[in-house]
DNA sequence: ATAAAAATTTAGCTATGGCTAAAAAACTGT
DNA sequence: ACAGTTTTTTAGCCATAGCTAAATTTTTAT
């Protein structure tokens, strides 16, 4: 059976397939830290899911999930996203707080609630963040947004997705009206890495300095 | 911590505890058999829960829940009756498929999920299957209603809960119409623990013979 | 090229919560 | 009263999934 840490890996691990970051190599100590476990815990997962097919595990090297262990990992994101989604919507979650009940959620919900859910949503293809929600047959795909951040001085975008790793910076943003939707435009780059000048809305009624890790955190669609 | 064993253990005791059956006296073989685990599991966990002070036992005797012991069941046992009261009512579930999906989920949600869901119904005293849902202070009273099977001939009740042992039987029941707040009128009585003539519905529009079993699974209050 | 640093794996430990088989205690019927 | 049955506990096992410390491999810097 699959067990609760066995979902969770893989989830961790498809994620970081899919992230920019490290360079497609998805290595023991990266999973380790963002599962927040000591490198041996790590290790001794990464055996047991290559002993079960779940994932190629290259010694030394890094692991790329097999066709099996990716379906189990777009099913846990799927739970994982509409779950999310639902308090949202449903039960007026905020941002901040969806992610972490929805990590307990996940693994516990059946086939039914999961579809219920999802016909109660109207069948969303997009999650509370911006991401996508893989389909039932595990279809996915990751439209290419790019980070307010890059966005020379001027440029005027929507926003599409935010980063759901910080709570705090969650709480931050929505607290700014920077949702998901919204238009911004960069009307000043301060230099050295600085922050950002930002108009919000589409009548630009609010301005604010964004620093650059938050703006890095937010996806936006140029028109 | 609180792990999701002992809070099954510690709900399935408070139970038997107040159930009828077993004259009180609550050991280890009727929770191994209600936890569906072997006796010497239970003597394990029954330890345990001892050494944790949340439950008093008695070697070959028994147990007897403590106040704090108490307190958790009742917590997860509102957790389980809210949760299957918002399965059927806010998404549509059945009432023999709540009881399962409530098992898992009562472990997995949050005081803030408590909170909502409570709040979306209504703040209900009774669930879904007429149980009394315990106070968030831990209150629950234990209404005295009949068992349907204990009624004479000629006598008419209301439907206040029925036992969620069986889902197979809920479904029956619940093809049958004998739901919360129904009214039932006994017009017959077959000897030798024979089935009961039943009229359903304030109109009396329906008639059927139902089992002693479920008759027996069905409580009643009488005007 | 090689020494130092960093990453990874191995070895061996822990707790949880199951299990079976055997021993011990408590009931039951004559 | 006591032999047999049933219930309960003990002893010892298993898998899961974490941990630290030590060993090993890989990477990096001189």
């Amino acid at each position: 059976m699959l067990t609760q840490a066995i979902e969770d890996y893989l989830k961790t691990i498809y994620k970081l397939q899919h992230s920019d970051e490290h360079g497609g190599r998805v290595t023991t100590s990266v999973i380790a830290s963002r599962m927040e476990v000591a490198a041996a815990s790590a290790t001794n997962m990464i055996k047991k899911l290559a002993e079960l097919n779940l994932l190629i595990y290259t010694p030394y090297q890094g692991v790329e999930l097999t066709a099996s262990g990716e379906k189990i990992a777009l099913e846990t994101i799927r739970h994982h996203r509409l779950i999310e989604l639902y308090l949202s919507q449903a039960l007026g979650y905020s941002w901040d707080q969806i992610d972490a009940e929805a990590d307990r959620l996940e693994h516990a919900i059946s086939e039914e609630f999961e579809d219920r859910i999802d016909e109660a949503l109207g069948y969303p293809t997009v999650g509370a963040h911006g991401e996508p929600i893989p389909t039932k047959q595990g279809q996915i795909d990751h439209p290419k947004y790019r980070r307010l951040s890059e966005l020379k001085d001027g440029q005027s975008a929507i926003i599409r997705r935010v980063s759901d790793r910080n709570p705090q910076m969650l709480r931050y943003m929505e607290n700014l009206q920077l949702l998901l939707g919204t238009r911004v435009e960069v009307t000043a780059k301060a230099p050295f890495n600085g922050p950002l000048q930002l108009k919000i809305g589409a009548a630009k009624e609010k301005e604010v300095s964004l620093g650059l890790e938050v703006a890095g955190s937010i996806f936006v669609e140029t028109d």
